[in-house]
DNA sequence: CCCTGTTGGTTTCATATGCAACCATCGCCC
DNA sequence: GGGCGATGGTTGCATATGAAACCAACAGGG
């Protein structure tokens, strides 16, 4: 990549890549974020331990953890509220004591089947004035830039 | 867009963008905060009031909220924070008592004299594995998504 | 000129968050 | 098989956050 001016002169938050990004990203979260908080009464995290629990059909806690990268807390209490409702059942794992292992209940698999649809009409109306190519390479980019990422952490 | 199947099967938060971004975002921002926090003792809500004041050398508290869509109270919190540190001067503006004009000091303006090019750095070492072309692209896409966004809303 | 509705900014409050301490269990080596 | 460090998960705590209440100061129509 260019390497030019490294001075504090000219420097503009709108050309850099992790302030846009952020706010990107800030604004998508949020407007997602009132889809399922408000019509669904979800927060963000339970909604992605629903999400991958819909993907991968049993999980523990800290698989979910590793998936997401969530705080160990923020994972253990989106379980317990999501468990409360009634959406997932845990049960302790019989290889492991210290370990439950987490399913969608009826519930909450007839709540993803709501869900999912919702989330994926929006996300197509977002990307809408992406190219398929386009968006296949923002993926492509995005991925690659996670990796060099691990690579600087 | 391709607008495939609709329905709840098979869906892969890997492949859904709003996670992908987010989730990359949070690590980027963690990771500069981590420069910022540990390196300068500044939360990146002060950084964006610094790096805004750099760029445009006098604003007000509105002007700031309205550029970075900050939340009134963090905006409002982080120049308390800087004026506090002397980074920042606030004097009440001629043209209306409610508001100030916000500038950096000097102490402010050597600050960003070394933060500048740090972040200039890391960014640099983030986009690394980009050519100068689709560095290019991400941000242009990006800027198409915040219109969409925006169109959205 | 008031009176009223609006706006910039601060503060308060309830909630969300992450870190760290903690507890129970596990795996392993002696 | 009994310690002992590591690990999954929960909870307590201190901080950060956003929404809403609040306070001045403005604008402009009567």
């Amino acid at each position: 990549m260019c390497a030019d001016d490294a001075s504090a002169s000219n420097f503009d938050l709108e050309r850099f890549l992790p302030y846009r990004l952020n706010h990107l990203a800030d604004r998508i979260s949020q407007a997602l974020a009132r889809l399922y908080e408000t019509r669904h009464d979800l927060s963000v995290a339970q909604w992605r331990v629903l999400a991958w629990l819909h993907h991968r059909e049993e999980l523990t806690a800290k698989e979910i953890r590793d998936a997401t990268r969530m705080d160990k807390a923020k994972v253990s209490r989106a379980v317990q509220a999501l468990e409360a409702r009634g959406l997932i059942r845990r049960r302790p794992s019989p290889r492991d004591q210290r370990v439950q292992d987490l399913r969608l209940t009826e519930a909450g698999r007839a709540l993803l089947a709501e869900l999912i649809p919702e989330a994926r009409a929006w996300e197509a109306e977002l990307v809408a004035p992406l190219s398929v190519a386009e968006y296949r390479e923002l993926l492509d980019v995005m991925g690659r830039l996670e990796r060099q990422l691990a690579r600087l952490e």
